[in-house]
DNA sequence: TAATGCGCACGTC
DNA sequence: GACGTGCGCATTA
């Protein structure tokens, strides 16, 4: 079976058992999964683990157990109010570290599953604690508010309101979270980061507010923080924060500073994407992005199937400065980058290479959508903007900057090379 | 007996 | 008041 049969089968699972409203924790999950469908519960665990990784599921700790969650679903949900209570959202980051000790305890919604859950399950679901792992390494960006540039944001709303943002998120930061001990989120305490531990120090460096930092940072961070950031934002506004995504990255500061960010403005993009996540990154490509921006010099952004350009990939400004035009609104260099490399690439691109691209462009969250649809290279291509605004389930407003300004310009580019050749 | 359905309470916004 | 979550109990297969 492959993978993404058993993606489907545990996100349906997972639905399943939210919509009869019984937890959807390990046991449940893996029986229903051999109930229907044979799979045994170990295969059922080890493939849950790979989906924290990626983050297309989310591991909770909610209410003193172990949830997993659709995280499509999560982010999406969230969305809608955090987009409408922005500013409602603000208060909560603030507020949120400031309690977040409450959270982990109880009840908050989302705790991430730290510790708490180590305690408890700590063997089985430890073995979700792999991630943690992850965490370790995408941890550190988040940190402290600082993240909050962090990739997530879309580029340019978060270049916008960085400066907002930032003053909010700088309080939430994470730094409550991140309190010193890392793991201080101790289970005790309450927070449920497990997260938390993890999150080391940003990385990077780029003050969030300047735009370029953005741009830099996004990657870099994302790939670590946003992971949990997308999220997060829509788990829950609560605790979502505290929600851990243990994805191992999970930052939940990182999700904070989202969503202080979105707060701030109207981040809603940059909520998405940042928060949403990055399924892959924390797992395993983002590394390569990761490298490339933490190089410093823009490499070209390993597109996905490397094996195809070749001989493109040479100068291309790398992704990153891709990414950094479209927020900034060049489009034409972001054309022409692109270009060079998806030429013949972008029939030979898997889904995975799909949801990276969108992952890396600023969008993980809807790049979540995208894998879920199991659009790979070819299915793009025939993608029309009414499958993009409305077949993704993604919001509108993402939806409409990747059709413009990422879809229909793969594809534009994709034809057009087909002609020069 | 396990799976499922759902009322209700709880927490957050 | 709306919404998400999930416990606990009743029902169904």
């Amino acid at each position: 079976m492959s993978e993404s049969k058993y993606r489907e089968w545990i996100l349906d699972t997972i639905d399943s058992l939210r919509s009869r409203k019984a937890r959807p924790d390990l046991e449940r999950i893996c029986r229903m999964v051999r109930r229907r469908h044979g799979s045994e519960p170990d295969r059922t665990s080890a493939e849950l683990e790979k989906l924290i990784q990626e983050q297309t599921v989310l591991k909770v700790n909610y209410k003193g157990s172990i949830s997993y969650r659709n995280a499509a679903k999560v982010q999406r949900r969230s969305r809608k109010k955090d987009d409408v209570t922005l500013t409602a959202a603000a208060r909560r980051s603030t507020v949120e570290e400031a309690s977040h000790s409450d959270l982990s305890n109880g009840d908050s919604a989302f705790g991430p599953v730290d510790q708490d859950e180590e305690d408890l399950e700590a063997d089985t679901s430890m073995a979700m604690d792999t991630d943690s792992n992850a965490d370790e390494e995408g941890a550190e960006e988040s940190r402290d508010g600082q993240d909050g540039p962090s990739p997530g944001h879309t580029f340019e709303d978060a270049a916008m309101h960085c400066s907002s943002v930032r003053a909010v998120s700088a309080p939430c930061s994470p730094s409550g979270t991140r309190p010193g001990p890392g793991p201080g989120c101790s289970p005790g305490s309450g927070l449920d980061c497990v997260s938390f531990q993890k999150v080391g120090e940003r990385p990077s460096s780029l003050p969030p507010s300047s735009p370029r930092a953005l741009a830099h940072n996004d990657w870099a961070y994302h790939s670590a923080v946003c992971p949990v950031e997308r999220q997060h934002p829509g788990m829950q506004r609560d605790k979502a924060v505290n929600a851990v995504i243990q994805s191992g990255t999970s930052s939940p500061v990182a999700l904070k500073n989202n969503m202080k960010k979105e707060e701030g403005g109207k981040v809603e993009d940059s909520s998405l994407s940042s928060d949403q996540l990055v399924p892959d990154y924390a797992a395993g490509q983002p590394e390569e992005m990761k490298n490339n921006v933490s190089d410093g010099r823009s490499q070209p952004l390993s597109l996905p199937s490397d094996n195809c350009t070749l001989k493109n990939k040479v100068d291309i400004p790398s992704f990153t400065a891709a990414s950094d035009n479209l927020l900034n609104g060049g489009k034409d260099d972001e054309v022409s980058v692109k270009k060079e490399k998806v030429g013949q690439n972008l029939l030979q691109w898997t889904v995975a290479d799909v949801a990276s691209y969108f992952s890396a462009a600023g969008f993980p969250e809807q790049a979540v959508a995208f894998r879920t649809q199991e659009i790979d290279g070819k299915s793009l291509l025939l993608m029309q903007r009414s499958d993009v605004l409305t077949g993704l389930s993604i919001r509108l407003g993402p939806a409409l900057k990747i059709y413009e300004r990422h879809v229909k310009v793969l594809q534009r580019t994709h034809f057009l090379e087909c002609e020069d050749l």
